[in-house]
DNA sequence: TTACATTGTTAGGGTGTTCTAACTATCGAG
DNA sequence: CTCGATAGTTAGAACACCCTAACAATGTAA
């Protein structure tokens, strides 16, 4: 169907609303690394095709046809990621890279398979929701970390902007999804937190770590 | 390293060189269904690139690194063919399609996995060799099953030019690698042969299919 | 050996995607 | 309310890849 640059965009326009809802040309170009004019004239394309509602000046908005389509593109990637990590035995942090390739694959009885193959999951590796094959996607229920308070026990459900620097942190401290942390303090000047890590070892994590990690409460 | 399209034409390059000797301009044309101009500009582009040498109104020729790119390409697609069909389940008949796409992929560490996963092969599903690492192709020791005399046994090591309705062709017939044929008679007429399939059932085949099984003598 | 079919080449143009340079619109601060 | 910063736009061009139309070279068969 679309060009490779043209999921490229919508899997952007996608993470880009999701996280900060009015997405501008200049958040796209430096998501993309692509210069500002290329983005705009692509915005006026994916126009033309129906994905997007552009208007001089405005704010970028992706049409329900762009977000199914995004969405699919996302499933690609989050259903290769979990295939990467469970069938072929990759690390978390090593996945993001490849599935950035595969992702681009136009076979669905591929992805499929992957899905089958690794038993319908509702998450990827990251604990990112995997969109379903009509492009819907589940909202997860969950707080930064960063948001709670002393004496919250809360539970690792998810990561936002997941980077491979993250995982390496998170993987040097013992840190997997599904780990509990019952916050002792918060330091009032950086905002960072001293938690006990599954009931066991304190560890004390920057406020943009903190930030970083979507917990659920009620550990 | 190299574009899609360039791996594309290394990879017709080599298939061609592999089975007709020379390649024409007008072969990779066909072969590509890309027009001949286009294989032109490209040539020089190769050339260009040191994949390929190329004289005005002489073959074509791939010169050494232009052998060894093609040949990992080559392996990529055969790789994942064999990944496709040892791990995902997919039919030999299936797989083409999926490679052509995720061969593309610039990762070497995933091909590296489904190597060891699959358990280091030398042939595909269709019983071509898999081109290791350094780009070393493998010469498998067969003749083609039209070139066979009345009275030998043999069996079947590979297909060339193995296409989706031959492999449909050969699952209805419950034929597949390793299977023995001894052959009874050839027509004269037509060149088909009838044979002994794996010491039970008669089967009489088409010049044409005998021309495209690949078999060992004395089976 | 000329003539035709095949094969290859040149010229010129189109689409998708990118860029830089230069200009304009918008918005918040003083 | 004006000014400057930021954001967005236009114009113009480049590159990779593709095409058709027209022409030239090659090789084969009468």
């Amino acid at each position: 169907m679309a060009s490779h640059t043209v999921e490229n965009y919508l899997k952007a326009l996608f993470a880009l609303a999701n996280e900060a809802g009015e997405v501008g040309i200049s958040d796209l170009s430096d998501h993309l690394a692509v210069s500002k004019p290329s983005v705009n004239s692509m915005a006026k394309a994916l126009q033309q095709d129906g994905f997007l509602k552009y208007e001089k000046y405005k704010p970028l908005k992706l049409t329900a046809k762009g977000k199914k389509a995004a969405a699919l593109v996302v499933r690609k990637h989050r259903l290769t990621e979990m295939f990467l990590v469970e069938l072929m035995g990759f690390g978390w942090d090593e996945v993001h890279d490849i599935a950035e390739q595969v992702e681009h694959v136009e076979v669905p009885a591929f992805f499929d398979r992957m899905d089958e193959l690794v038993g319908f999951p509702t998450v990827d590796p990251h604990g990112s929701p995997i969109p379903d094959a009509q492009g819907n996607v589940l909202e997860i229920d969950c707080v930064k970390l960063s948001e709670c308070a002393v004496g919250d026990k809360v539970s690792l459900v998810g990561l936002s902007q997941s980077s491979k620097s993250l995982l390496t942190f998170l993987d040097s401290h013992g840190i997997a999804l599904g780990h509990t942390f019952d916050i002792r303090a918060v330091e009032p000047f950086d905002g960072s937190m001293t938690v006990v890590h599954q009931g066991a070892s304190d560890q004390t994590f920057s406020l943009k770590v903190c930030e970083r990690l979507l917990v659920n409460k009620e550990a």
